[in-house]
DNA sequence: TTTGTGTTTTGATGTGGATCAAACTGAAAG
DNA sequence: CTTTCAGTTTGATCCACATCAAAACACAAA
């Protein structure tokens, strides 16, 4: 409002970068596509996959509400998914990141269920969904495949369920910082030392908690020699003690 | 260890009914399958979903752990998800009812990931896997739906991870009866008088609560003129009062 | 009918994390 | 360089819900 130009400058900065996409040459691939296609199927997914996209820090790649038509890969950078309740209270139900398949909330209703919103300059591999379903008729691996990454979706909110639900606190900052580290490493990069891409208060909103207490919990561990924090650097010092911060619970 | 024979007679007490499946009469099949399907393809579908198997009260449909086969379409009953910590600890995950798919969560690691326990004697349409991605492949109106249904499965989670991580106590509870409310309108029944087939702990674990926290929930519902509520039979006597709980905070 | 067992209700008390508040940090902007 | 500001840390206090405890109740088995 008070600078409308600026407003509007940020509506406007989503790039479109109309590269081809290579999936055959992606050292996502095995992350993001089933394993053992042909060099014929690779070439159809690739046609498949039509359209790179940049979306920079702090912009949306969907929101909740817009017609859903696709599904996206990341492939480089970070997002959050957040819901926003209709009262205004949001929430942060995930974190992606390379690799790893954004959009499928909005299969069931044609819509976008939540935001999707860059937490660094990233890049996205767009996936009309009219043209996955077209071609997981056709390459049967493909429709396993991405049902599994469906199924494994919902696998993963039922864990964050499970943390919202039943543990405390330090417990969840303790799961979060260990299931961070897993998909590093995951990815090749270091899984005791990184760079947080959300803020405290980002980390509280997905695991219910304030930002206070993320701060708190992460002030204890280094304490306790569990982890080195400095701003959005993380070390982890004590994989092990971290762990047992959530089987050392009583009953 | 007490009573081993009867250990074992509850393992061995799953019945299987080998009945035909009969989607063309089943009036769950606007839930459960997808609209417009000719005769041909719901005699395909019909011979797909092979088996009618029963399920008494308590038992389980299958465990965590137990290796994925298979889908299932509620036909009668009701049934809730458990998921099991490495601990001990426990959350319900889910509440499932006539028309409503389980186990999708299996599909990821070819094991089920979370417990399927009738709460009341039940009935489900099995449907393997195989023969599924099968046919998907072949009537397209089935692939989307079943995409649909997965879709939705993650949507609905994100909904309960809203409730785990910002609603309170009360706000929860009430969500949670104008869910069942709605799931039961949707069905046929009554959404304003109906019977709770699950315990107040049940509930509890599902919302994140505590089991007297649910029951001060109710009697202060009651007290408030909002429900009646005797044992497990419960009447909602002020609907637009329970939207406002989770309406009416501050902030 | 009694007995037992699991479930629910209600009350009294405790506590983990929220809230409020203030100071601190580092990076970006001027 | 200084200013600004979003993000973070830390302390003090509060409160929603957990915990502990006991009684009431429902229902099935004996």
């Amino acid at each position: 409002m008070a600078r409308p130009e600026l407003a509007r400058q940020q509506n406007t900065q989503l790039v479109l970068a109309e590269l081809k996409a290579a999936c055959a040459t992606c050292n996502l691939r095995e992350l993001c596509l089933p394993a053992g296609l042909s060099k014929e199927e690779l070439d159809q997914i690739e046609a498949m996959v039509n359209i790179r996209r940049k979306i920079r820090r702090g912009e949306t790649l969907y929101r909740a509400g817009e017609v859903f038509d696709a599904v996206y890969a990341v492939r480089s950078g970070f997002f959050k998914s957040r819901v926003t309740y209709e009262d205004g209270r949001d929430q942060v139900t995930g974190f992606s990141m390379a690799g790893e398949i954004l959009g499928m909330d909005g299969i069931g209703q044609g819509t976008h269920n939540c935001d999707a919103v860059a937490l660094e300059d990233s890049e996205v591999c767009s996936i009309p969904y009219v043209r996955l379903e077209e071609l997981s008729r056709e390459i049967d691996g493909l429709q396993r495949h991405f049902h599994r990454l469906m199924s494994r979706e919902i696998v993963r909110e039922s864990g964050v369920m499970m943390l919202l639900g039943v543990m405390r606190a330090d417990e969840r900052i303790a799961a979060f910082l260990l299931n961070l580290s897993q998909r590093l490493n995951a990815r090749g990069y270091s899984p005791i030392e990184f760079h947080l891409r959300m803020t405290r208060e980002e980390i509280g909103s997905y695991l219910g908690l304030k930002l206070e207490t993320v701060s708190r919990a992460f002030s204890k561990f280094h304490k306790d020699g569990l982890i080195e924090v400095e701003q959005k650097f993380v070390r982890i010092r004590n994989v092990e003690g971290l762990k047992q911060i959530y089987a050392h619970h009583v009953n």
